[in-house]
RNA sequence: GGCCCCUUGGUCAAGCGGUUAAGACACCACCCUUUCACGGUGGUAACAUGGGUUCGAUUCCCGUAGGGGUCACCA
């Protein structure tokens, strides 16, 4: 058996969404999981929808992701050009010698004339109008200038079959088939032909790609049987939908991996939870590597139905990887969003860390966790009742008196000391554990909920502003009546 | 509309003729606990529908309904 070799061909008509990056990473467990190569192929056959830069987003992407390729533009190849703008010569080539073998022909028709052709339904099917021009009239014609189009030349009887790995045998007769365009009037190729020729002088063994060609699939079976060419293995995709009805799409203005990268997710983990749409590995793995996504990968853990995309989970599995880090790695890959906090410089960040790792699972939740620690002013005194506690302002009167005098007689002001400390008050007034640091906390943070407790926060600002902020606290109690 | 495809809890998703119909996210409760989390335990919740085939259908076949795709000089 010949070595595997996948591909992922995307246009360049913007940024890579979630759909085409799943595809892509497909097309890589496949053919990394059997050893083979995965090749990036451009497709911009359409110049009006050709989107400058989108080309490096593909690139940058597929490399910020690990979905690593050993043949494209940018790394080279024994296959190239791997643009398909750069392969023009090469499809009129093949064009020309299917229209000799019968598989395709000449067309002069007119838009206009074509366009004369609408049914009852408003669907346009091209008659084969020019189907039985003869080589000499073709000729004649093109050398005149008049301009062209090359037809694929589908039987108007009989059916095509082919089994796809993912949804078994289809069928589609010919009959509902129409004679689609394969070389444009401007001598570009359409998809419909520059796939099948691409795919074939590349040596493309298993053509993964969207539901979206699994109907087409049979006239792209006709050119390689016109050719003589052997047929590649077909792996349809079901679509990724942002719900029910509507797929997940760059139109809609739907979030694409940047986008997510942008909203602090981490990177391994949209890519784990890609993987995790439409396909799930014999053990029900969740959270799993590039690595661990090849080993595990197999065709008959994809499914056939649609998956709706849900962000809430892939939030989920971004906190599982937070949480894997260690405190330095940490720090480095949640920079960018702790400089947006206002506390980036002033505190020990590691310490920091530790405090936000189980409580956050996207790095963009960060600044809001940690920025009580620079900012503190008026607060809601309700926040001192807890039911759960048991309680209320009347406790905090009596407790943050106690904890300021304790706290600043303090030989040492460390983690333990003030545990000890607090401790000694919940003993003096016979109160829970609870009463004593619900109260210091909320009177140090004006936070209903924080990252970690009283001891923790203490320790972070030190012991002259947790002084402070208890005096403020107190004075903000008394003046209540 | 024609053709192709799909249909298990709110979501992802096991299952591939006989199961108490897994698991995960989310949600709820409890435990742990100096808050919030983390962690632990438990819980609510599903085979679209009607016919067959079969001793027996979530599983196989047909119809219906719902949904998606496709019918471009876009991919």
């Amino acid at each position: 058996m010949s070595k595997v070799r996948t591909r992922f061909a995307p246009s360049p008509t913007g940024y890579l969404h979630i759909g085409g990056l799943r595809t892509a990473l497909y097309g890589y467990l496949y053919a990394k999981k059997y050893g083979g190569d995965f090749i990036l192929r451009i497709e911009d056959t359409d110049s009006a929808r050709y989107v400058d830069g989108a080309v490096q987003i593909i690139y940058d992407t597929l490399r910020d992701t690990g979905i690593m390729y050993d043949e494209g533009p940018d790394v080279g190849g024994d296959y190239g050009p791997y643009v398909q703008s750069e392969r023009k010569s090469i499809y009129k080539e093949y064009a020309e010698k299917l229209v000799e073998l019968g598989g395709a022909y000449y067309c002069f028709c007119t838009p206009e004339r074509i366009a004369g052709l609408k049914d009852a339904e408003g669907n346009v099917r091209y008659d084969k109008h020019c189907l039985n021009l003869s080589p000499e009239e073709v000729k004649e014609r093109i050398a005149r200038g008049e301009p062209y189009v090359i037809r694929q030349n589908v039987p108007l009887e009989g059916e095509g079959s082919y089994h796809d790995l993912v949804y078994g045998d289809i069928t589609v007769e010919y009959k509902d088939i129409e004679d689609g365009i394969l070389i444009k009037s401007d001598g570009m190729p359409t998809y419909n032909f520059a796939n099948v020729v691409d795919d074939h002088l590349m040596g493309i063994t298993h053509v993964i790609r969207g539901t979206e060609y699994l109907s087409s699939t049979p006239k792209y079976n006709l050119m390689y049987d016109a050719f003589g060419w052997e047929r590649p293995t077909y792996i349809h995709l079901p679509p990724i939908m942002k719900d029910a009805q509507h797929k997940l799409s760059k139109r809609n203005g739907d979030a694409s991996y940047e986008d997510f990268v942008k909203k602090g997710f981490v990177k391994e983990a949209i890519v784990n939870y890609i993987a995790l749409l439409g396909w799930s590995p014999k053990d029900n793995t969740e959270k799993m590597s590039l690595k661990e996504l090849i080993d595990n990968f197999s065709l008959d853990g994809i499914g056939k139905s649609p998956a709706i995309f849900d962000e809430v989970k892939m939030r989920w599995l971004s906190g599982e990887y937070i949480k894997a880090m260690s405190d330095e790695e940490f720090v480095e890959r949640a920079d960018e969003f702790l400089k947006k906090s206002k506390v980036y410089g002033k505190y020990d960040l590691k310490k920091i860390a530790v405090l936000l790792k189980t409580r956050i699972e996207t790095f963009e939740e960060i600044p809001a966790k940690i920025d009580f620690l620079e900012e503190f002013g008026e607060y809601d005194v309700s926040l001192y009742t807890h039911k759960k506690m048991k309680t209320d302002t009347e406790t905090a009167k009596t407790v943050l008196p106690l904890a300021r005098d304790a706290i600043a007689n303090l030989k040492e002001f460390t983690f333990d000391s003030v545990h000890d400390a607090m401790m000694k008050i919940v003993k003096g007034l016979g109160v829970k554990n609870g009463q004593v640091f619900w109260c210091v906390r909320v009177a140090i943070s004006g936070k209903e909920s924080t990252p970690g407790g009283v001891m923790e926060i203490a320790e972070l600002l030190g012991r002259e502003e947790t002084l402070r902020r208890l005096d403020y606290s107190i004075s903000l109690l008394s003046a209540e009546k």
